[in-house]
DNA sequence: CTGTTAGCGCGTTCAT
DNA sequence: ATGAACGCGCTAACAG
């Protein structure tokens, strides 16, 4: 590995006149510019960004902290944000903590260790604690996602009581009476608050609560699959589920096609987070889609504008609106 | 943000013994342990792993060059890569190509500025210079999915040919004698290894070259799309399609749908990458399976060894066979 | 078992 | 326009 003295050496010149010219800052003149250049091609030099950041305290790099990227959806937004990230000449270290709280500490200690400039974090649990400890070291946070009670941070999220409000109010306007709602993990904000939506669009419609049964689980296929499963033994058998993500949905329509239960004909279905279009020859379920990719975009905008313009902006919170794309997996009763 | 002067200080010892215990390294007293973890604790001490990596040349951090993580079949292999990484303390830096040499180059010019202990690499294209230029700067790299004829260098990869001619046979078996080959870049060596696994099979049957027809395109959904569409409009009009991955495949399913030319009553579809079971209720595509996450955890491991175990072993090459998966899309003519 | 010295590669500060 | 000195935070090498 050369060094910039090296190179200094072998074009006549001290070490900071390369950093100068290297760095396009200060004075230098041509002469001294052909030669650093010369010198810094001939000797193949690279630049050792570990120096620089020990000595700027910028590491031009981010951590993201999610559950899952095997999930399409945190996929979305995975992209998003290494697309927005490496637009502004960062780099982006990706974390998967499989919402354990666990790996989710580890992670965060490695990523202050490394010293990142900022952290996206999709909190394993709903509680202000990771956020604040970030903040304690001085890093920049932005939280995707998820609301963090207690915590005054920028939070990107979207809609899940209205996605949710719409399906339900959609379901109820078919004529559906027994909806049962298959939800995540009751320590995250979204599955709390999808179930809240759907509770909401009941109330809105006067009907007894009744008509709703909750179950929380997993966001996970086999969560589905079990919630699924209990949610047709339940009396009444309901007419339709809500499935409160992707993996969930896909569960809970494996264990229907199991058990012989038609979608639609038998049940309705309805679920939150679409399937992006290039993995699904033949879209069926009708969805509230978020915005994923634009959510890590905009997340890491926010984040990348506290690194680079320390002004003490007062903390935002966007809520990216759902769709509802209604396709063939409900009918009337 | 304190340093291991502050802690020694508090501590009452010097910086080197606040260092020894914490890497508990080298000797020091019961006392000493206890008064430097006591001192880290009350400081909220966050070592500050540049100025480690600044001094021992390792930074505990891989590079992943690939490239898209939206197709589930890297994002697959990117989770088999964090989890080996992660399992030995490395974290993963990740960086989409988008398969253009331009942004790969860019990628990994900040890679290796950030000094990375190492680079997992698909390569954009089927040539030695990237995978040299790597090495030339002393940091190890394992080429992924590819091979690059001419580098010397580690190659984990799924048994295009083989995973091809296993297909092809399957078709032929089935009466086919009319394929479309709808492969992708012919710059990279899966898509030209796949057409020569069809072409094997076909030879293996003692068929004529003209059984099947080639067309390049992308590793895209739309390449698919138009690629299929170019393959019905043939004469004579083949009789099954082979994708050569799970994008062309999907796009070429969405186009003979538009086109109303059902599958398989009308035309046999096969395709190479099989798609998560936690995204498809009904599995229907036949494919060939690459162990997508093995690839991943296997590279990784084989990189590790290198940087941890800097010996010189020979250059690997490890091949991971695919397998068959029969399903619905295909029948006999 | 503990401490001093020195230096990893770079860029800020101040001098020339 | 250029350079010398110093320090970012940590640890290897060497004393003691």
């Amino acid at each position: 590995m050369t060094t910039i003295r090296e190179v200094a050496k072998r074009a006549g010149v001290a070490p900071i006149t390369v950093s100068r010219v290297l760095n396009n800052s200060g004075y230098f003149s041509q002469e001294s510019k052909d030669r650093v250049e010369a010198a810094a091609a001939e000797l193949h030099y690279v630049p050792n960004l570990l120096a620089r950041s020990l000595r700027s305290n910028r590491t031009q790099t981010l951590g993201l902290v999610l559950s899952d990227i095997t999930n399409p959806f945190w996929t979305t937004v995975a992209r998003g944000v290494e697309d927005a990230a490496s637009e502004q000449g960062f780099t982006v270290i990706l974390c998967n903590t499989d919402e354990k709280e666990r790996k989710q500490a580890e992670y965060l200690a490695v990523l202050l260790r490394k010293r990142v400039d900022g952290i996206l974090l999709v909190p394993a649990r709903s509680t202000p604690e990771a956020v604040k400890m970030i903040q304690k070291q001085g890093v920049q946070v932005v939280v995707v996602d998820r609301r963090v009670p207690g915590a005054e941070v920028d939070v990107v999220r979207g809609s899940s009581t209205q996605g949710a409000a719409e399906l339900v109010k959609y379901l109820l306007a078919l004529g559906h009476r027994q909806v049962a709602i298959l939800s995540g993990p009751e320590r995250v904000s979204t599955a709390q608050e999808r179930v809240n939506g759907c509770q909401q669009a009941l109330a809105a419609a006067q009907l007894p609560a009744a008509a709703m049964t909750v179950l929380y689980g997993e966001f996970t296929v086999e969560s589905g699959d079990t919630m699924a499963r209990q949610a047709v033994a339940l009396t009444p058998r309901p007419t339709a589920l809500f499935a409160a993500n992707n993996f969930i949905a896909i569960g809970a329509l494996k264990a229907l096609r199991e058990l012989g239960v038609r979608v639609p004909e038998d049940i309705s279905v309805v679920g939150f987070d679409d399937l992006p279009a290039s993995l699904v020859v033949d879209p069926f379920l009708t969805v509230a889609a978020q915005p994923a990719y634009q959510m890590g975009q905009c997340a890491t905008e926010l984040l990348l504008q506290r690194i680079i313009a320390p002004e003490a902006t007062p903390y935002r919170e966007v809520v990216l609106p759902t769709q509802l794309i209604v396709r063939q997996s409900c009918r009337a009763v």
